[in-house]
DNA sequence: AGCACGCCGACT
DNA sequence: GTCGGCGTGCTC
């Protein structure tokens, strides 16, 4: 048989099948490779590469578990031609917790009644004998029978000894928590009308429904309600919703909790092994109905999975950006295809995308235009830095200062956003005008206060802070422009009362720290793009904008969506709960269309605009994207790699070659980046003109290419 | 990927 | 003389 393995190999490997073993594809297997023992998956008949002689056999097999199903192998094979990824680090996505296979399920210590000579028990004895006689499914755990006969270990180690007890292992009982479908929150007329239309629709098979609904609108409510409608109505059906942020599963739990009286299966790479051990057997053997997770659930091998759900569809964190490079949210319609199931694509604002497939029929789309909520939305009010000029080294200026101030007099939040780590993006000498740069990178390093360092945020090379300037000595070294903490010092300097909390990625225990913000302890938030997202922060009144024009000018053709769908939803944090919010964007260019869509509320006009751009220069979703990325240490053999690439390119009607140029960040440790843009239209197979263009044209070893087809962050 | 093999520079 | 750096090649 052919036994594909958790490596990146394009194809599996051929094995024997010793007498006994009865084997099919979807089986997983323990097969000696090389010098050692890997799991892998019957993938098929045999390849007949290698003569069977030659074949070693395969050692193991695992009959007691649920075959590999079938629609995700298909997945399987469908996302790897389709990244051009090996179909082996695919699979390894799928069976990243190999000991959910290989080892013995859980079990538990437990102890069943052998036999009792009624003579001389103890009275400890005596309960511990009642406590078995009164249950039917003996034998009991060690834990339960400690607690039901109120006898200590010691007690149950003596009538071990003694014989009247033998001891014996049961596996755990998968948790299955009753889930409280029938408790259901009343929801508003148009809600319930939304979900009604997405529940009468469920058994229709494969299709795809994208849910638009306002901000506030109540969209996880609907699609709670969906989750119980299937629930009560497949006895088997599972569930799987997607969440873009690890970050956000915590709060998205509570509320599903408080919904179902249960918790949903939690899964994502920062879960415990053990956990994901044990909810990957559950999920397998169907036995957990709901997952909620990260990217990497959707390679679970769901038994019978009925339903989809996309939360925050538009964010770009669903693009994976390493191994596999693929789009959760499309990957997730794949996988819906596969299984026959319903996906629902949830957003305030959906992306350019899913819009464009609801104008052309491919997926539904549903709306909820009610905020229930008792503000609206906050107006984002564009503060002209012309106008109002910053002093030399600050960056809050007196209007935003003053919307803070009467927020913070009020007793309430105010939330400050700038999408920049560290004290400052530069460090700069103003004797000779040196520069700090990365010895690595052709990027600046980046200045921090916390503790005080110069750290290169590619490849995190980090240098003390200098004293004087290694070109002429001078000791006037000035850092160039903000970053959190330097937005956080001035804060404490405008508001000395204030508590301030400053979030960014590199924060240690986020939960915890959300956790304090709801609770009130603190007054000013201050944070990089992670405060942007799903967060409830109820008292919040204003958000402050310090840089609104990062994003406007340069990137990629997605960098304004990016940048209207981020501060449009920073608008949305504010005045979510009892208090009335306030938006105020800082701007050097008030009258760019972005800032004036955004002050209008016009986002139907801007994505509408931005859509008539994409499909006069034929961008995506009007047409399809390949970025190549090139890289190595010599900077002239990758430059010339892929120009001999490039001479190679198929001459197709329509696909267009851009470049090579060097990438926007051309060195990153050490080793030098080019990259080509490949533009084709629509109905072009990308992934299938790639893989044969590749194929014809060996790279040097010394040239790593990396293919990412439908690309998000690129130029 | 992960490991063995193999060929050159810094130490006992 | 030996340890160990990582470049290259192989895994049914």
């Amino acid at each position: 048989v052919e036994v594909l393995l958790p490596r990146p190999f394009a194809c599996g490997f051929d094995y024997r099948v010793p007498e006994h073993m009865q084997l099919r594809a979807g089986d997983y297997v323990q097969v000696p490779f090389g010098a050692r023992e890997l799991l892998g998956v019957v993938w098929g008949a045999g390849t007949s590469a290698v003569a069977e002689d030659k074949c070693k056999f395969i050692l193991n097999a695992y009959p007691e578990l649920p075959l590999m199903p079938q629609a995700l192998r298909a997945l399987i094979e469908w996302c790897a031609a389709y990244t051009l990824s090996p179909k082996g680090m695919v699979l390894k996505m799928a069976i990243s917790v190999p000991e959910a296979i290989t080892a013995q399920p859980a079990s538990a210590r437990a102890y069943g009644l052998l036999h009792v000579e009624a003579a001389a028990l103890t009275p400890a004895r005596k309960r511990v004998i009642e406590a078995l006689q009164a249950v039917t499914p003996q034998p009991l755990t060690r834990e339960q029978l400690m607690q039901q006969s109120g006898a200590s270990a010691a007690v149950l180690a003596g009538m071990l000894k003694a014989g009247m007890l033998e001891e014996m292992a049961v596996p755990i009982a998968p948790m299955q928590p009753a889930l409280h479908a029938e408790t259901a929150t009343q929801l508003r007329p148009e809600q319930q009308h939304v979900a009604d239309a997405v529940k009468a629709q469920l058994n229709a098979g494969f299709q795809v429904i994208a849910l638009e609904g306002v901000t506030g609108s109540g969209k996880t409510e609907v699609y709670f309600d969906v989750i119980a409608h299937l629930l009560c109505e497949d006895s088997q059906g599972q569930i799987l919703v997607l969440l873009p942020e690890i970050v956000l599963t915590t709060q998205w739990m509570q509320r599903f909790e408080t919904r179902f009286g249960a918790s949903a299966g939690l899964w994502h790479s920062s879960v415990p092994a053990s956990k994901r051990k044990r909810l990957w057997r559950a999920v397998a053997q169907g036995q957990q109905r709901i997952v909620v997770g990260a990217r990497s659930a959707l390679f679970l091998p769901f038994a019978k999975l009925r339903l989809l759900v996309v939360d925050e569809e538009h964010e770009p964190s669903y693009k994976q950006e390493e191994g596999v490079l693929y789009q959760a949210r499309d990957m997730a319609v794949a996988r819906a295809k596969q299984e026959g199931a319903s996906a629902l694509l949830c957003s305030a604002t959906l992306s350019l995308e899913t819009q464009h497939n609801c104008a052309q029929g491919k997926y539904q789309l549903l709306q909820l235009r009610e905020r229930h909520g008792e503000f609206a939305e906050p107006q984002p009010q564009l503060i002209d830095l012309r106008a109002h000029p910053l002093l030399s080294g600050r960056f809050i200026s007196a209007p935003l200062q003053d919307a803070m101030q009467e927020a913070l007099g009020a007793g309430h939040q105010a939330m400050l956003y700038l999408n920049r780590r560290g004290y400052s993006p530069l460090l700069l000498c103003r004797s000779c005008g040196h520069r700090f740069q990365c010895p690595n990178c052709s990027a600046w390093m980046v200045q921090h206060l916390k503790p005080p360092r110069l750290h290169c945020h590619h490849c995190d090379w980090t240098q003390s802070l200098p004293t004087c300037c290694p070109e002429c000595d001078g000791e006037d070294l000035a850092p160039c422009g903000p970053g959190v903490e330097r937005i956080a010092e001035e804060a404490a300097l405008l508001f000395p009362d204030a508590r301030i909390l400053t979030l960014s990625s590199d924060a240690k225990d986020l939960p915890a720290q959300l956790e304090r913000i709801m609770a009130g302890e603190a007054d000013i938030l201050i944070g990089t793009q992670m405060i942007a997202k799903g967060h409830d922060f109820p008292n919040l009144a204003v958000v402050g904008v310090i840089d609104g024009d990062v994003g406007l000018e340069g990137g990629d053709i997605r960098a304004a969506e990016r940048c209207y769908q981020l501060l449009h939803q920073l608008a949305g944090r504010a005045g979510r709960g009892k208090v009335a919010g306030k938006m105020l964007l800082q701007t050097t260019q008030p009258d760019h269309a972005l800032m004036q869509a955004l002050a209008a509320q016009d986002r139907v006009g801007f994505m509408q605009a931005q859509l008539q751009m994409r499909e006069l220069g034929g961008w995506p979703p009007f047409g399809r994207l390949a970025n190549l990325l090139f890289d190595g240490f010599d900077e002239q053999a990758v430059q010339r790699a892929a120009q001999s690439l490039l001479r190679a390119a198929p001459a197709y009607d329509g696909v267009r070659y851009l470049g090579p140029a060097p990438a926007p960040v051309a060195r990153v440790r050490n080793r030098y980046r080019y990259q080509m843009l490949v533009k084709a239209p629509k109905q072009t197979n990308l992934s299938q003109l790639m893989q044969e263009w590749l194929a014809r044209c060996p790279l040097p070893a010394s040239v790593r290419l990396r293919v990412d087809i439908d690309p998000y962050h690129f130029g």
